[in-house]
DNA sequence: AACCGTAATTAGAATAATTCCAACTTCAAG
DNA sequence: CTTGAAGTTGGAATTATTCTAATTACGGTT
């Protein structure tokens, strides 16, 4: 598991990563500071396989198997979200904001949306007696005017 | 493809199914108004497999890629929706009125949650500008309360 | 600093849903 | 009838993901 050159966390992130495995029962290793950090980095929706290939250049010898098992971890950890588009392969979104996504159908871009919580309120009032929502999805698809298409990465941070 | 005995489709059911596959091209075929029926009269979003051993029943010789090519074909055409939770396989729901879905964490089983079209309006309205969404997909993941949760099918019809 | 036990990582095999393909059949129109 | 496009077929291929069994790393305890 030699690191290349393992990018540095800042500080906040790698406090955030550290109590949130932590309140999980989870050590934090250099692959799950390396792998949330890719995330952190590039926040364009990546797939494991993206991921992978990403984070290869900063870790030699890590394998795709600790990237899913990674993943996962971070999601169990509610630190990221996955993003399942259609039957393409699942995106990663490292979480922050309640927001919703937004696919492009030229380009399969996915972008965030952030959702007001009073928009939120009201979809979960939408739910009849006896349903108890603990999560809540919303996708959609469509088109981006290239004139206000934002850019690559939706929020710097 | 010999029908071993084929449920006759409601004389709206069939029109309905013709015309959606006319405006696309396409013909009504005894395997698509099999497929359509079998959709239709067990509204429990049942799986591209699930609708291949219901359909068989009523047809040998229907192959899974027949299921596949035909429930595919039906979406096309706006007559059912494609149901995707998690990396669940795809699940199909004669489609009809807007709605979103609710999954109950326990038992995976998916309901019908009617969608007022005021809060349609709303959800659209949280898009900035520069994005056109041409389809909405909410999808909510929870628990439902024994005493209220409803019956099998969502809506008998 | 060596030891232990558990957690993390690994490579590769296995799985499962879906798509592809090339041959065959059906059917409506001429 | 023929003909050609559309529909269907079984099986092979693909692909994302999960599983497995073996190895390695690491924190806590002497």
């Amino acid at each position: 598991m030699k690191a290349i050159r393992q990018p540095r966390l800042p500080a906040a992130a790698r406090n955030l990563l550290e109590e949130a495995l932590a309140s999980h029962g989870q050590r934090l290793t250099r692959h799950r500071e390396l792998i949330f950090g890719m995330l952190l980095s590039q926040r364009d929706h990546p797939t494991a396989d993206e991921v992978f290939l990403r984070s290869r250049s900063h870790c030699d010898s890590l394998s795709l198997a600790t990237v899913y098992n990674t993943l996962e971890t971070l999601v169990q950890c509610g630190l990221v979200r996955a993003v399942n588009y259609e039957r393409e392969p699942t995106r990663f979104c490292p979480n922050l904001s309640e927001h919703a996504h937004f696919q492009d159908k030229r380009t399969g871009r996915v972008y965030d949306i952030d959702l007001p919580e009073t928009v939120i309120e009201q979809l979960k009032a939408v739910l009849p007696e006896g349903f108890q929502a603990e999560s809540l999805e919303l996708y959609f698809h469509g088109r981006t005017s290239p004139k206000t298409s934002p850019a690559e990465s939706n929020h710097a941070h």
